[in-house]
DNA sequence: TTTATCTATTGACTTTTTGTCTATAGTGAG
DNA sequence: CTCACTATAGACAAAAAGTCAATAGATAAA
């Protein structure tokens, strides 16, 4: 009965989005160490829309990450403002993130499933 | 600060994974009319695994997807067994569903970009 | 003809996720 | 010292998705 679709355990939903964003942030990380605004400013690159975005959901994010084991954080060298907490990507999130880039393609896969199956029967009309 | 990723206005998620699922139902009613169970069937072409699946997650679907007007239901004719509740895609629900399509096309380029990066970076190690 | 079983659908409850809003805390300027 | 700005964190509420029955007709079996 339980176990749907993709992954996650959970009741509401399971992942989903975070997913998403959570794998963004993990390939920005495997290319460079990054804290929230740069990251979130990386985040462009995968059509988030930033402006419209509350940043808490980031930061969330990214102590999910931490948790899990697949990023650690130190507060970093002084730079101009409050101090910034760097993220490093750990051996543990390298091999996560292959996981992840696998169910992404997977997801993708099926998507282009559907997207062609409607083609097809969109040309009987 | 709203409007996050995609589409939907609510708060915990907007739509996400019961919109894939909707797009799966009406691709199917686009093609022709069917039922609770039958639609289950028909899910299996698109990676749902459907012996772990809550039917219950599927009515709930097809109910939302007769209060948004996508699609209309009758009690079918008799077929052995209890009455079965026939699902009809409206002109409506057509033109959402090609709606629907482009924006899983969108987020289909999107996970795309996300895989060439990291495979981009991952060439470098 | 009861009883059991199978199919089809519906509804209530509950946990998890997610969006929003506010708080803390350091820095620099006036 | 106060104000504004940056960076991060936490709490709360709303909504979604998962689970667990409940209803109800029809057929088969005892």
């Amino acid at each position: 009965m339980p176990r749907g679709q993709g992954f996650g355990q959970g009741r509401g939903g399971g992942r989903r989005k975070m997913f998403f964003l959570e794998s963004c942030l993990l390939v920005l990380l495997h290319r460079e160490q990054g804290y929230g605004y740069s990251l979130m400013d990386g985040l462009k690159e995968y059509g988030f829309r930033t402006e419209e975005m509350d940043i808490s959901i980031l930061y969330r994010a990214l102590r999910e990450l931490e948790t899990a084991g697949l990023v650690v954080s130190s507060w970093g060298e002084d730079s101009l403002g409050p101090q910034r907490r760097m993220y490093t990507i750990t051996p543990q999130g390298e091999s996560t993130l292959t996981e992840w880039i696998q169910a992404l393609r997977q997801r993708r896969m099926e998507i282009e499933a559907l997207e062609a199956a409607y083609d097809a029967v969109k040309k009987n009309n």
